[in-house]
DNA sequence: AACGTAACCGAAAAGGTTTTCTGAATGTAG
DNA sequence: CTACATTCAGAAAACCTTTTCGGTTACGTT
């Protein structure tokens, strides 16, 4: 036989071609290799072995188009390059790929003209679900009501409560913060933070409040609201050990400021953690584990939340409600040697 | 009418309700729809009324079924994780979804079982083509000649010299690097890198050997090979300073290990850029520009490297010859304040 | 020998779309 | 008024698989 190249040409092989290696009708081969029974043992294996031979592999659009389900689902991002997309996705491309869903990626990137675009593209494939995942926790204009599919949201929350969307727990991360912070004996904490746009920023002030006002405590000074940026972490931090020099806890509303946080402390002589305690939110490995001293953060457990969202999508296409509304996942508390000196 | 909640139930419309609809037969439907002649423009129009009332959208797994090509991808990835596979992917996304086709997205974590697995999905799904993902730049095993679609290999190359792959041009940019510490008028440049495992770093170290060798230059002291991890460059920079003292750039393999350089730099009090001159590669955009002073870095233009893989899998589909072996492509030199002292 | 039953296989339909081919209707020229 | 060309619409086949249902065979029972 000649080789043939890269042979994209030859024709694939069809359970038309086994069933007549086999010798036997395409119904037959097919109930053969679906495992069903009306298949004499001899025969089954017969097909099986013409199968192998010819590698044959089931054509799904066949299939799907038969069954009137795909076995795919659309995962429609706003932004690929966020931080915390790929995570998610990772999440949920792996449970998804567990079962035998294939996952269609469309990235939007923030232009609601080609979201719009992609989602027609999504259900012209006749995807079984949708799963939207937005860069920001605050909240986005829902899909609609009417896709025929159902949908779930995560990170960025839908605007209609009737979609079900999975956020991370921020609240509930700015009171585990302040928990630490406290444990490591930290009474005057101060919160430098991101733009105040952002809901995350504001929900992780909050659930500091929170924290603290259950001790009967409060922040130091105003949250100092601005970038989330390295710079402005030095920037911030400078400002506030000039006006409240007495802080020996300072929380960060994200790894970069946390890192900035750090250089400034470095650069003022002060000693992190015994001087002051620093931490961050996000557990950015490549900026915790190569801060000095290593920072310790607040894990969001993005990757469990892709992970979650597909399984909702999943039990909704076998039927069951999903409820619906935000349902808000916990996140995870890294401990390392910006808040805990080394044994 | 009854609101139906989310009314995943409501059958979806096909071209047979949009034919009634309209009065007129599938076939004629189908053919005013796709704007082939042989249809009065009145009935055109009817068609394509009926067709926007009921908002039908075409099956495209029968459309595929029928046309033997499915209108779709496979973008088959090692890695989600890696920090290079990423740029890649948004670029292929982007230039396959400005035509009609959308990606698959499979993500193997490294695991070559799980990577034949989704192979076998990705072709009973009957993917046009395939894109093949790595994370490092060291070839890896090919897929096979015998896949019966094209396949383009991109970041790490195929093994097999048959295959078509894209890499970056790590030599290219490690002469470019040099070549711009060498008009900032430095003389005496070390090279701090990361694992010597990674043809990436062998291939840097190279490129920047060649462009001094062309001006009767060597490196200063042995490439440091170590880590990709700005402790590493934290760690180098210490020994490499203390042993060579009059050094007065250093390159560094990355801009992780760029930012640890800048950090010793700093602490041991010697002047970014006027002392010494700092750069990294890959230009990662949150280490660059919150670096102090901001870093300059070679950018491996991956964006571009994924856009151009998926034309190449486009030019495959219309038959065209792709070529084959490694193509490089080269990289571009971002210049900031570390090499360069502010204006 | 006649019948019933179980085991096994295959024909056919279904799913939604596109394309080809045939047929009908209209218009035009002789 | 007939012959012919042209325009448009529809019937049917094709793509590939799965499932249903009817049919055949072999075997055991009376």
């Amino acid at each position: 036989m000649q080789p043939t190249g890269h042979g994209h040409m030859n024709r694939v092989v069809t359970l038309t071609d086994v069933a007549r290696l086999a010798g036997v009708s395409v119904a037959t081969a097919s109930k053969a290799l679906n495992g069903r029974d009306q298949v004499k043992d001899s025969t089954r294996a017969r097909v099986q072995e013409a199968a192998a031979r010819l590698s044959f592999s089931p054509n799904r659009l066949a299939r799907g188009l038969l069954a009137g389900r795909s076995g795919t689902v659309g995962l429609l991002t706003s932004d690929l390059e966020g931080r915390f997309v790929i995570p998610i996705l990772m999440g949920a491309e792996d449970a998804f790929g567990a079962g035998q869903v294939n996952v269609f990626l469309c990235d939007a990137r923030g232009d609601t003209i080609r979201e719009r675009y992609h989602l027609r593209a999504l259900l012209g494939r006749r995807v079984d679900g949708l799963l939207v995942v937005g860069r920001q926790t605050d909240p986005r204009p829902s899909l609609g009501r009417d896709i025929g599919v159902p949908v779930v949201y995560a990170y960025a929350p839908s605007d209609d409560p009737a979609d079900l969307s999975l956020v991370p727990d921020n609240i509930g991360a700015g009171r585990l913060a302040v928990e630490h912070l406290l444990a490591c004996g930290r009474r005057r904490i101060a919160h430098v933070s991101g733009e105040l746009v952002y809901g995350a920023a504001r929900d992780r002030a909050q659930g500091s409040r929170e924290r603290l006002a259950q001790e009967g405590l409060e922040l130091v000074g105003d949250v100092m609201y601005g970038e989330w940026s390295e710079r402005w972490g030095r920037d911030a931090t400078a400002m506030l050990l000039a006006q409240h020099p007495e802080v020996d806890a300072i929380l960060c509303g994200s790894d970069q400021i946390a890192r900035g946080a750090l250089d400034t402390a470095r650069d003022l002589h002060r000693t992190v953690p015994d001087d002051i305690a620093v931490m961050g939110f996000d557990n950015w490995e490549v900026l915790t584990t190569n801060a000095r001293p290593e920072l310790t953060s607040i894990d969001a457990n993005l990757q469990q939340l892709g992970r979650t969202a597909a399984q909702r999508v999943f039990a909704a296409l076998e039927g069951m409600d999903i409820g619906s509304g935000e349902q808000a996942l916990p996140g995870r508390l890294v401990i390392r040697g910006s808040t805990v000196a080394r044994q």
